[in-house]
DNA sequence: ACTATTCCGGTAA
DNA sequence: TTACCGGAATAGT
């Protein structure tokens, strides 16, 4: 497995640790989260350069233009069955737009609730865009924190709002 | 027994 | 009339 550490432009602090390994063959992203201060492994082998550059590359698009599309392969078999069907329909949310878990979920003819828990686990948040769905009363939670709680030293929230900023997305906020 | 939810009824201003 | 709780319903892990 390689991992590879980039900047992300809401503070100095905040940075993206991305990995991936080959899986049939091929390499595929196998998690994005968010990090601080961390470095940059050095265990990265020499044939993993080019697509290496082509994370960094689809990330400086987008970074430049919030409607750039990524085309980044994940590992979607990391998923349960169920996982792997929302995170689809998450690639499927065009950027500047949102939805509510309870829209999703009529779509997926599921639960909101359910919606909201493989939101949870979605393995590559910014590239697979679960921070475009919202709450029906407001801008929902995101990385497990909720408006109400959050769990660690980084403000998940913040980073969800500034994505949809970043996109120019509207959504209801009658809470916060 | 947990959730990154939502809807509806009751109550008070 | 609007606004704010409290609780039940809900589906997947």
């Amino acid at each position: 497995m390689t991992k590879i550490i980039t900047s992300f432009p809401i503070d100095k602090q905040l940075q993206l640790s991305i990995s991936f390994s080959a899986a049939e063959d091929k390499l595929l992203l196998s998690g994005v989260r968010y990090c601080q201060n961390e470095r940059e492994s050095i265990n990265s082998e020499p044939n993993h350069d080019s697509f290496i550059q082509k994370i960094k590359n689809e990330l400086e698009c987008y970074l430049s233009d919030a409607s750039f599309q990524f085309s980044l392969p994940c590992n979607f078999q990391l998923g349960t069955l169920f996982q792997q069907k929302v995170w689809q329909a998450l690639t499927e949310i065009p950027s500047g737009e949102v939805k509510t878990y309870g829209a999703l979920a009529k779509e997926l003819d599921t639960s909101a609730r359910a919606v909201g828990n493989a939101c949870r686990r979605n393995l590559f948040p910014v590239i697979i865009p679960c921070h475009r769905v919202v709450s029906a009363s407001g801008v929902g939670g995101y990385a497990g924190d909720t408006l109400d709680v959050q769990k660690g030293d980084i403000n998940f929230l913040r980073i969800k709002q500034w994505l949809l900023a970043h996109e120019a997305a509207l959504y209801e906020k009658r809470k916060g």
